[in-house]
DNA sequence: CTGAAAGCGCTAACAG
DNA sequence: CTGTTAGCGCTTTCAG
């Protein structure tokens, strides 16, 4: 198994080294420039040589090498884009990669995946090592804080598309929830099921998918006749832990609220977690922003309001490839409609107190 | 905003374009190999001359283009790897990606990731996109079918290590988790708490997994004398819908099963949405193979044999690491254990009929 | 239809 | 300590 061929590579690896043009242009007798030819599908090659070509690449095993060929290709191609996300292992970034890999794919665009936990220094780091490797582009959910850095890379030619949130300091192609609408379905949803003390557990705050939900559920809320201060308002939670605690605490009041909006799944689980242990998850009614991947086996089931990560990842991804082809008009915004899911758990009445 | 400046791009994009080395050699009024070594940190340069290097790539925004830097460099590391799994949006593959990722990330590596979609001939176009970008190792999820096309890769140096599943006609490094230990520990809970007509439902019978969790299962119940002919056998369900109706025709039967064993989390989501609709998920014993996102938050809590894909993910790209840095070592397969975590559906008791 | 020469941006191998 | 020359593997350009 492990016979030790010659070596002539560099590192610990054996093996011969692999074909480069030179070796398939010698051995199908040809010069370089038509192995070229034959590789990249250019015409005005004979079909008897261009087939000499072929089976002297297949003999060797020949794969060109992209990284050679965009160095000197018109326009620099690397035929691979940058995502830099969250997190690639949560559900909302990890279905926007997928619809991104899908739309890319019929193009030859791989795509280098990264994630920045919402936070701006790693999110430099992250773009700055997409940048050495010369990605075509770059589909970003930007972190708090600025973007402007990105404003020269720009200026430069690079396309950028953000995901779920604006970009800060530049302008951008964006594509995202409406926020503000889909909370305040949620809102008139409540209160349409005679709900008037509610609370609102909102997450990260520094992140503005959190100040537009939360401004939409109060918006909404308040065309109602409910102010902001007959609202339970809590904000800034970063888990299930910290919303839970939250929760813990809000619903063991003498007086607690008939029901709760959670801005995020995350909170939205920590928040299930205390009703159950108090036994008030049956009576408490729940509307959560982001839907749970299992939502309807839960009892009640989850009333959420789901955003379309599939579409905004597909959005995203055509945007970009438009900006690819030269598509210079002012960046746009495009913005993916959220869609109700009534389970059971948003349509629990108050209590008939 | 716009300021259409000079164009002396290709590309419809604009802007100047990008500084290379050359540009910074000259502003700064020294050789390019001086920047060069200024640039990747190599000593023996004047602290004074480093300075004024510094300051003129910062001046024009330099990023050194690791494509070309590769391309002569020793080793023509690209410093990137490819990750090859079933769909970057399935929980489990997210998971391993996240561990990689935060793996590879100290030493500067960079991910492609790709979906396979457990398809052969997906794989094997994908895997070409990574040689072709000239990656400096893969990690893989083998799809069903065989691996052996990589063995001249391998040959040639090419580091390759499997995840989740071995692969077929080739030996490489692995890592994967105890599935058939794994699937006996469930098989032993039930029996355990006194079940002995259990149906056991296996998804996609190609893959290895599958396969190992069923053997897993039979073997324990052998051992404890229940005969494969006792037990209701379904395989090979390929979705959420395909187990949700084998479920409901099974438990719909005269003398149902007082058990099910799942061996993965989408069939978990189809039977438990069967066992619902026949209000049986408080009677009937459930042990899933795969946790589900939030088990605890079922009713009863889900009992599940939980992988543990964060390790699974770190170990592979160790084994990646370690081969990088030269070892020739026999290929490794390293076994991750499960646990398995009760929390209620498993340790319901047969009807006391 | 085909090939030789130049060069992409960088690093290796030598000079100074 | 610093610079010059070649050359990585490919595509361009331009001659045959």
């Amino acid at each position: 198994m492990t016979s030790l061929s010659i070596r002539s590579g560099q590192s610990a690896s054996g093996g011969p080294r692999r074909a480069t043009m030179r070796d398939v242009a010698a051995l199908a007798g040809v010069g370089i420039k038509t192995v070229s030819r034959v590789v990249n599908g250019e015409r005005d090659v004979s079909e008897a040589t261009a087939a000499r070509v072929r089976r002297a690449a297949e003999e060797l095993d020949f794969v060109p090498d992209l990284r050679a060929g965009s160095l000197r290709r018109n326009g620099r191609r690397t035929d691979t884009i940058g995502l830099l996300v969250s997190s690639v292992e949560n559900p909302f970034p990890a279905a926007v990669h997928r619809a991104v890999e899908d739309e890319f794919r019929p193009r030859g665009l791989a795509v280098l995946a990264s994630s920045v936990d919402d936070d701006p220094e790693i999110e430099r780091a992250r773009v700055a090592t997409l940048l050495g490797r010369r990605v075509d582009g770059i589909i970003l959910a930007p972190a708090p804080g600025s973007q402007e850095y990105l404003h020269a890379e720009q200026e430069r030619g690079l396309p950028l598309v953000c995901v779920d949130r604006k970009p800060f300091g530049i302008e951008a192609d964006t594509v995202m929830s409406d926020n503000k609408a889909g909370a305040a379905v949620a809102a008139a949803h409540l209160i349409t099921h005679g709900h008037r003390r509610i609370a609102v557990f909102g997450h990260r705050k520094s992140l503005q998918t959190a100040q537009q939900r939360k401004a939409g559920f109060l918006e909404e809320a308040g065309s109602a006749g409910i102010a902001a201060a007959q609202l339970s308002i809590v904000e800034d939670l970063r888990g299930p832990e910290q919303a839970e605690a939250a929760a813990a605490s809000i619903f063991a009041s003498l007086v607690p609220p008939t029901a709760v909006f959670c801005s995020q799944n995350l909170v939205t689980v920590g928040v299930l977690r205390a009703l159950r242990k108090l036994n008030a998850h049956r009576t408490t009614a729940l509307v959560s922003f982001d839907d749970l991947d299992f939502g309807e086996l839960l009892e009640p089931g989850l009333t959420a309001v789901a955003q379309d990560p599939h579409a905004i990842g597909a959005l995203a991804a055509q945007r970009l490839l438009a900006r690819l082809d030269g598509e210079e008009a002012e960046p746009l915004t495009t913005i993916v409609p959220t869609r109700l899911i009534a389970r059971g758990s948003g349509e629990i009445p108050p209590p008939s107190t």
